[in-house]
DNA sequence: CGACACTTTGACTGTAGTCAATGTAAGTGG
DNA sequence: CCACTTACATTGACTACAGTCAAAGTGTCG
């Protein structure tokens, strides 16, 4: 079900001071690391199916998680797309209406429950980060539907390739944080970004080889992916020029 | 900008057992009250604008919120729907990406910031509270982003029919809680609710009249609908027979 | 009554979906 | 090493669903 669970030392995790845990003293992420266990996971392989209940709570250490409905029919929809240091699961628990799945090598940080629900109601700067931090995923959330529910198919996909450009330390390679170029390999299928954005496989590469030839972006290998001018595909995905797109803030 | 400030009795209020101030015991209720004031609003009143940040976290204590993001081209959708004891804005504060719009007669128990963010953290339960219910509407966000990415035109509008019958008691007029029957009256615009479920008001118009005509639901005023069979309006919506659809749990 | 806002209906268009064929790359086993 | 498989991507031809534009219908309010 899952890769084995290691030991765990806090002070030295790389979420440290910007996951959930960095809202604790020095102190309270020692009791913190006598509950956390950290489970690795493979591409592809399922961390919670839809309508199960988990029994644990995690932090993403590395990796990607995607959030997966699938209706009776087949039709799929990705409803979320997770970084580190984003959280998997709710911290009291409860039935998951969608499928957690590892979009990459991924190592999860997981408290089980209830003892982790005991350990939040004790710590008031703990819980309050994670209620900003899941205001802020229900804004991002909101933001998405925008996109499918107002954008053509040629935004949808520049909308997905600004995600990836600005996630792009998560999505692999390195990009230049600041500047106007980015280069970042994509961690998902044709497919996999059509259930993301309400789309076909097929529209979804048509609509990459239009940019292409409009030469918004470069591709190599159908992986690796350079925006020479970050500016002129914000201008394709149609956002306002003040927001900060994105699924994720 | 708004209605004037009413002074609060907490103990009376229709939401006491239901909102987020349900965690609270009397005597901590009788501190909340006296930072609480409650705003009336008139349908179509703006609540925060897109952009602006508030200065008040709300519950909605009677009525209906619609949350709208605005494109500068002038595309609408709107990202969430809000009823009783659901709240407005984020407890601690900060700009918000959408606008707040009544849909109703209106009534909010609004908190100013920073005070309520200080109340807050003294109090576990009701910000255990606050974290589920942001959780909950999460969940119902995703839930939306499946209709919005996968389903047809008739089953977006049966499926936003189904949320009205829900929801029947916000919505005005009264059904019959577990029956197969509802009756309600829709306090929306076409324009409104295709704004809702990324369409076009000819659309939902055209879906509503090929329901009507499939005699899966009967209208009066263009406003008042009745529902014989739930179950065959559930089936047009296309949902799993399981899950409890809809934007809100 | 007339003005206005909203709804419905119709004719036509266009975008994205469907179905099908071909292309490409990585991995397997003889 | 090379055929073969498999999975994924691209491209093309055609279709259909929902959008657009326009006109007529309905209801409400001053």
């Amino acid at each position: 079900m899952s890769g084995r669970a290691n030991s765990v030392d806090c002070k030295v995790c790389v979420i440290r001071h910007t996951g959930i845990c960095a809202a604790l003293t020095a102190e309270e992420l020692d009791q913190l690391s006598r509950i956390a266990q950290v489970r690795v996971f493979k591409p592809g392989q399922v961390i919670t199916r839809q309508a199960d209940t988990p029994d644990f709570f995690a932090s993403i250490v590395s990796g990607i998680v995607l959030l997966i409905e699938t209706a009776s029919d087949g039709r799929r929809q990705i409803v979320g797309l997770l970084f580190p240091p984003d959280f998997v699961g709710r911290p009291f628990g409860s039935r998951s209406s969608y499928a957690a799945v590892a979009a990459s090598e991924l190592s999860l940080c997981c408290f089980p429950y209830p003892t982790f629900g005991r350990f939040l109601n004790t710590h008031a700067g703990l819980h309050r980060r994670l209620l900003e931090h899941t205001l802020d995923e229900l804004d991002a959330a909101r933001k998405w539907m925008f996109l499918l529910g107002r954008k053509s198919a040629g935004e949808r996909v520049a909308s997905f390739l600004l995600l990836a450009a600005r996630r792009a330390t998560s999505f692999g390679c390195a990009n230049n944080g600041l500047s106007n170029f980015a280069r970042f390999s994509l961690p998902m299928t044709r497919s996999d970004i059509a259930d993301c954005l309400g789309l076909t496989n097929e529209t979804v590469s048509r609509e990459i080889t239009r940019l292409r030839r409009r030469e918004v972006i470069e591709i190599r290998d159908n992986r690796n992916v350079v925006v020479p001018d970050l500016r002129a595909l914000r201008l394709v995905a149609g956002d306002d020029p003040d927001s900060l797109s994105g699924m994720v803030n």
